[in-house]
DNA sequence: CGAAACTTTGCAGGTAGCGCAATAATTGAG
DNA sequence: CTCAATTATTGCGCTACCTGCAAAGTTTCG
């Protein structure tokens, strides 16, 4: 997850123009509504050319929601799973999953401002799922790690490992979705302590999860 | 679920035109991929206007996915659930989703071929996402009410029933899009028999949810 | 300083999608 | 059957999104 410090003037600014972009975007789109919000104002308002805008972000979505493109290394998966070991199925799941989209929920103080931004424009969360799901690959076969290891499913065939997973990433995945409204609409009421929502965020996501494994069935 | 038969010409016709758009739209996306078959190549393999197009359909994604807007009513819901009544929880709720899009999937034969065009372009994913969670509201409140009848529910307050019933319909519609994906890899092979692979397609769908939740954690 | 590498920008062009008004087809009442 | 009301189709014009390309500007590093 680290992310090498930018030293050079160009980097520096590159940085710079994106944040800037960024922060346009949400506010725009706050103070005129989605559909006002239109590129061209939002580089205006960061003082640069529309085309610009286009170098930074795929979409005009992506820079309301900041979305930057972390390019997901099996190794950096690795890398988390071996963090985290020794944690519970559930617990484990959810944590890579939550490992991969928080930053992108919490990253800037733009957060509280984007919590708002996709309270009133309900259809840009669809993006925040579709980023998700771009990289269900990568984690339903990480998920298939984790379940060799656990030995509930340890003497399983190889084949039905990735419909388990499958099945475990929505189950997981709609945990964190329900932790994540739940935050939005409680947390425009009282301001947000960055590192300590974090932690709740996931642990809620856990609780989520466990409640209905437990009772059902 | 029940759709009243066009009766007058008028009707019959539009049924004919958003049918030969749909086929169009699946169709030249396979041929020449996401980007090239584009509104106006759709429009005039179905021989009407572009603009009629969007008489049709909000976007070209919509018409591709086959997206219509059918109006689920909370007496429908009512009547199915009265009908499905004493089975287990999972199996209810797995019924109530397959109940819903199970006519999607087998309505029309372009479902087959809808999949091959999802597998190829999965930024339409979402919209099919959206799609299901524009119907999560009604039907998270209809697994609500199956959670008040489970005896391992009954003592809930009713707050904690909304998120575990989004978590629930996030369980099985991930165990219902498995099993559907298998039928889909499978079925591609051999000859769908309709009648008797839709019970095989909702057993396995809960068969995949009981694995889950029996063996975590 | 000066060459290499990178960024910004304008321009041109293609596509999506919508509002409007004219035209054409369907329907239902007389 | 006829005519008026309703609804569907279509062309036109417009805005916005997004991309490729090439010119001009900026940063880096030797």
């Amino acid at each position: 997850m680290e992310i090498t410090a930018p030293l050079g003037l160009r980097d520096k600014k590159r940085a710079e123009t994106r944040a800037k972009l960024e922060r346009a975007a949400v506010e725009l789109v706050l103070r005129d509504g989605l559909a006002h919000a239109t590129v061209d104002a939002i580089s205006d308002a960061a003082d640069v050319s529309s085309r610009t805008f286009f170098n930074y972000f795929d979409s005009k979505e992506d820079a309301i929601l900041g979305v930057r493109d972390l390019e997901l290394t099996d190794e950096a998966v690795a890398e988390h799973l071996a963090r985290t070991d020794g944690a519970g199925l559930i617990e484990s799941v959810v944590k890579l999953l939550f490992w991969v989209i928080g930053p992108s929920i919490t990253t800037s103080d733009l957060h509280v401002l984007r919590m708002q931004v996709v309270k009133a424009h309900p259809e840009l969360l669809s993006r925040q799922i579709t980023q998700m799901t771009r990289m269900a690959d990568q984690l339903t076969a990480a998920i298939q790690t984790l379940l060799k290891k656990d030995p509930a499913f340890a003497g399983d065939p190889a084949a039905s490992l990735q419909p388990t997973a499958d099945v475990l990433f929505a189950l997981c995945g709609g945990g964190l979705r329900v932790a994540v409204k739940e935050w939005v609409t409680e947390g425009s009421a009282t301001a947000h302590d960055q590192s300590a929502s974090l932690t709740v965020l996931e642990s809620r996501a856990i609780e989520l999860v466990r409640e209905v494994t437990k009772k059902i069935q």
